[in-house]
DNA sequence: GATGAATGAGTCTTCATTCAT
DNA sequence: CATGAATGAAGACTCATTCAT
């Protein structure tokens, strides 16, 4: 087997192998018996562990960054409209990550190894606040708040995904010393609460 | 000390240091140098190492639905409107998770402890995702087809966590043997799409 | 069994490996097993193999400044000979190093583990030396150029000492780019003989 | 490149990894990669690492008895003077290990490749014993019991390496089971104080 | 002869957990 | 209850050597 070969096989069965199971409970000794090869023989491909798996990372990253490059150039921005326009970024976006579920879970760092157990806990934390927000969406059809056209299941999922990381990139990442108070966080919560009361398009917009 | 004060006291070092470094990077013996106690005593409030961390989170979780059933109670659902309740209930879940920064990045599991560069690697990633999405946003508010009043900031945040929540709902969770087929996923993308052109509220809500 | 105990154990028994194996071929497996402990213990005590090499001879080196200091109090230096002061200070030294036949040969880095047939061929290499050395004091001896009252295997091994370390002194350590020219050499050859024919005494002297 | 050129060039750049890093430090990588060579080509000159060391220390070996035969050749035994003849073999043996700095740093075994760190110590062990020994002597002079003639740097090297040997020679060589007693540790004191007191020619010897 | 990919036994080191005091 | 010394299974990584091309 020549030596690219031999380096994909690897980061193969790795991509795999970490989807799965998480980077730390994912062991050299796992990686060398799913691609059937020596210990050694990875360390000739990979300085080491942490190099396999940001090898898989870049990798995947860069395959996105092409792909955007090359969907961008295929439209025409001049006659596109802005719905047109996201609808075709998400749609390419999805596509892409629908490829590869492992590379997917890995990318989306929602499955990087917690003990079976403690995977479990939050997942069930999660799946609480999707289900309480797919109930909610759900009575709110029933009244005739809701529009019958919205998936509820996908937006369940927006709705998800869009709160806990706002609350992330607010609380986490630009997290303040004295914390925020009630007046940004009411902030906060209104802007979030615009877009999805009116969308993110003007509303002549007629697309 | 008595032996709730104790546990408690574990309960806190414990939460800063699995937010700090993660799970696997939290050992035994910060906990206990943090909380200034000796190696045996952990095990004698804890089973195992799991046990704290599944503790730090059920606890969270039970506050966060002791918060939402005591909030709901508050609100006369016959009056309310839909977008009144939906502001509602993301005040609430923001207040809540802003209150504690490290349960916050914890639950989100966002900050579950990759090395260092690793994680970088995949910070990296969902920055440029981020970027890109607020740089759209911007262009559109330019060619006034996004309104100005939305903040770039925060949909940014919400689209890139609505597209890989959504993404990873579909390809990783709900995944499928043989894949999603194009006619699918552009099922899903307007799905998307339907929800961030019109909101998610009736057009006749006046509210 | 108490820390100062254990340690104190774990540097024994390392002393004795270090000694007889070298550093190399000392494993942790052997210092354990000698020791009787497990291989944990040892990481308890010291942070990795280098540090307790290091501990024992930094251990070593500390004794010998104290006895060299405490012996030092003990003479009248204005009252002793040299060649009493000379024979105070080898003669303190010689009780020194006796007394630990594994530390004095670590820290005279002479059988610090190469395997087995590579330290035999070096060794033989010195021994040819001395043993030309001896066999020409010898020679001497019975020609009466070299008093009888001298004593050949010692002094066949200052003879060797002394030439491998002024050699290592001047083309190892100040070693010259180009070399030393036959000048420089006939110099230290000359300064070499005068320290043996003479002595290190002025003649005058008459201890 | 015919075989022995290939041979002696592996062997050359061996000498010096072996010299610099020590044997173990050294490994079959480095020497390929300084000899420009592939891996398995060491394998068809050597049938090993040591046979690669072993061969250069028996050739350093044999060059030197060569030299010694050789130059025996040269003096007339009947006609020279002891200390003459003295000053010969030193003088021989200083120009051939001058000739080599590798080769005398790997055959006296003073480079041989302990990890940076420990081989410090080691150093700095060794460096204090013979700084102490050079301040004795520059007291000396100044008391005027030692002679201006001698050089105190070759000098404090000579009896750096003729202690450090004479104690390894008897404590580690010749090691007896229940150690020597002070009376035998002063018969090797006398022995090396008389070399240093007298030098190791008869007085008559007015060469 | 030359090559360099592959091998795998062998090392150090880590760290959650136990248990005698 | 609290302590912390002791444990040892487990894991990452190394490197001399082999062998098919």
């Amino acid at each position: 087997m020549k030596a690219d070969e031999r380096k994909e096989a690897i980061l193969k069965c790795a991509t795999r192998l970490f989807s799965t199971q998480g980077y730390y409970q994912t062991h050299i000794s796992d990686i060398i018996k799913e691609a059937q090869i020596a210990r050694g023989t990875v360390y000739q491909y990979f300085t080491n562990k942490d190099d396999i798996f940001i090898t898989i990372v870049d990798t995947f990253f860069d395959k996105w960054r092409d792909m955007i490059s090359f969907e961008l150039a295929k439209i025409d921005l001049a006659t596109i409209s802005p719905k047109g326009y996201l609808r075709h970024r998400i749609l390419q976006t999805l596509i892409f990550l629908s490829k590869d579920s492992d590379l997917c879970n890995i990318a989306l760092r929602l499955g990087l190894g917690l003990p079976e157990k403690v995977s479990q806990t939050i997942n069930h934390f999660e799946q609480k606040i999707m289900d309480m927000i797919a109930d909610d969406l759900r009575f709110g059809q029933q009244e005739h708040n809701v529009p019958d056209t919205i998936n509820v299941d996908t937006t369940a999922a927006i709705l998800t995904g869009a709160l806990l990381r706002t609350a992330h990139h607010y609380f986490v990442n630009k997290r303040k010393a004295k914390g925020y108070n009630a007046k940004e966080i009411e902030k906060i919560a209104d802007d979030f609460v615009t877009v999805f009361t009116h969308g993110i398009f003007l509303p002549r917009d007629k697309n």
